[in-house]
DNA sequence: CGCGCATTGCAACAAGTGTTTCATAAAATT
DNA sequence: AATTTTATGAAACACTTGTTGCAATGCGCG
């Protein structure tokens, strides 16, 4: 269970002022717990052998404006058990105030959730399987349009840091694709979509697979129309509060892939990285020192 | 997810004959399984973006006699589930086994923890105060370069969706910057940046503020040389276990700073993604019906 | 063009939900 | 012993749930 179940404490520390039949209520929801979050209220009090009415009563005997608090209380624990292990900053909490004061916490302690939820046994093994795709191939392409740019062009950013192998499908006046050109079975494809799926993603996979290539798709459900195109997986949830799609947990595989990577050959992933700084440095990208301001 | 689950394999399997609306019910189901547990169908439904009858005609189509049918399904998967956790948490502890077998968990752990940091207080403030000032402006430009362009065009392109107001400095040739041009004090600057600093981030960011922009910026530290030439800071932590930062809390910031100026517009947004969707679909640039794989 | 056809949204439905109220029973207090 | 206080069960309440029938819509086919 949880480590600091602030409702169970309660539950525990006022059981001896309790009535009888509170008592036998509060017992059986101590004892099943999930049940709490599964059934209604009617049929939990069933269960338990009292009147609906005494859980109503055992809601308010513990401060608590009425029964669904408990439910609620009982069904964040169960999700976020199932969700893994998030560290979730108690649930709302603080949060009263602004306007949209509440959606940022909200879609933040959402996000966090969605990220810890990828590190199930599947998602892990198929990052694992994927990275070894990835490590063995000659060139890996990098695809993403429209809102998956953003994590196509990240991966690419990183991966040219540690390397040379990669290449971004993607370029002004509609030649990006011209990379896949020299493509062939020794290289993998690497494709971001997320529903809607850009049509032009998936012609793009289709193709490459046909040249040969492997495919890694990184993707939202398990009924996305690349699950059939690719050789390896790695599912992402996109839900939000929002009017768009989150891609944050997309980004996060992302960055696991690179990290997989470069921890298969550190040593070359080091230098890599050394010989980047030099060129960067030689251009003067990077600000040195702090620059004096000169407001 | 579960081993054998006979139901989930059901959906994936005819999940091409459904209809549209059938479709967007099962990807939810799919892709949110503990929450048919935990909420009531219309619940569900809401979520999902569809009707409740769609829900029953789903179990219908799978040949149930009812919706209750599916959440009992996965009621029992969250039980059962439930019940194993300790077991499996405690197999999971020895596996130490493959190469990066524990890093890809570890880096998910992290980068979950670090989203969920972002909800304290002073950013929530920050992310606040920070919409209040992008919603007011005549015109957004959005600046990352390098590591950050993958979190400013992220950004842009949901406020492209959302209207018009944002520009975008970037381009190719070296033209991105010409953007600011015909910006003045009724524009804002949003900023990304993190260490190491881009020079011309930096240098663009002065010159905003010379022309009287406001400048809100995401950054990775007080000590960030942004810090000084901005009005609104938003910190985010780029520590990772890799050779290389992380962008994931920074991608979340951009995120919850859609979602908030999107929630302080509802309807003007709502038309605007409608518009949106109507101009994508006129160039029949997203897969809208799932593609019969033709292997 | 019109015709069926499947698909979708809507509204009504009975059943079940959590809550509240009230009367009775039991206990505690005077 | 009388009276207040508390605990419990039963019933009524307003509301939501899952379901179903029906009308409107869009789409393909002759």
């Amino acid at each position: 269970m949880l480590q600091q179940d602030a409702l169970r404490d309660r539950i525990v520390a006022r059981f001896e002022e309790m009535s009888p039949q509170l008592q036998q209520a509060a017992r059986y929801i101590l004892e099943n717990t999930q049940e709490v979050a599964l059934v209604s209220m009617r049929e939990l009090a069933r269960n338990a052998g009292v009147q609906p009415a005494t859980m109503t009563r055992l809601a308010k005997f513990l401060d608590l404006p009425g029964y669904d608090d408990i439910r609620s209380h009982y069904s964040d624990a169960l999700r976020l058990r199932a969700d893994g292990f998030a560290a979730r900053a108690r649930a709302r909490e603080g949060q009263g105030g602004a306007v949209g004061g509440g959606l940022a916490q909200e879609m933040l302690q959402g996000l966090s959730a969605q990220v810890a939820r990828l590190s199930e046994p599947e998602t892990l093994a198929q990052l694992e399987a994927a990275a070894d795709l990835l490590a063995g191939a000659r060139r890996v392409y990098v695809l993403g349009l429209r809102s998956c740019h953003s994590v196509a062009w990240h991966f690419h950013y990183v991966m040219t840091l540690l390397g040379d192998r990669t290449v971004h499908l993607d370029g002004p006046a509609g030649t990006g694709t011209d990379g896949l050109l020299r493509a062939g079975p020794e290289d993998v494809l690497l494709v971001i979509s997320i529903s809607p799926y850009a049509l032009h993603s998936l012609e793009l996979a289709s193709l490459a697979r046909e040249k040969g290539l492997s495919v890694v798709a990184i993707t939202d459900s398990e009924v996305s129309p690349l699950v059939a195109i690719s050789d390896r997986v790695i599912l992402c949830s996109t839900e939000s509060r929002t009017f768009f799609h989150t891609l944050t947990p997309a980004l996060a595989v992302s960055e696991v892939l690179c990290g997989l990577l470069a921890a298969r050959d550190r040593e070359g992933s080091l230098k890599a990285l050394q010989e980047a700084d030099q060129h960067l440095a030689a251009l003067n990208i990077y600000a040195n020192t702090i620059p004096r301001r000169r407001i």
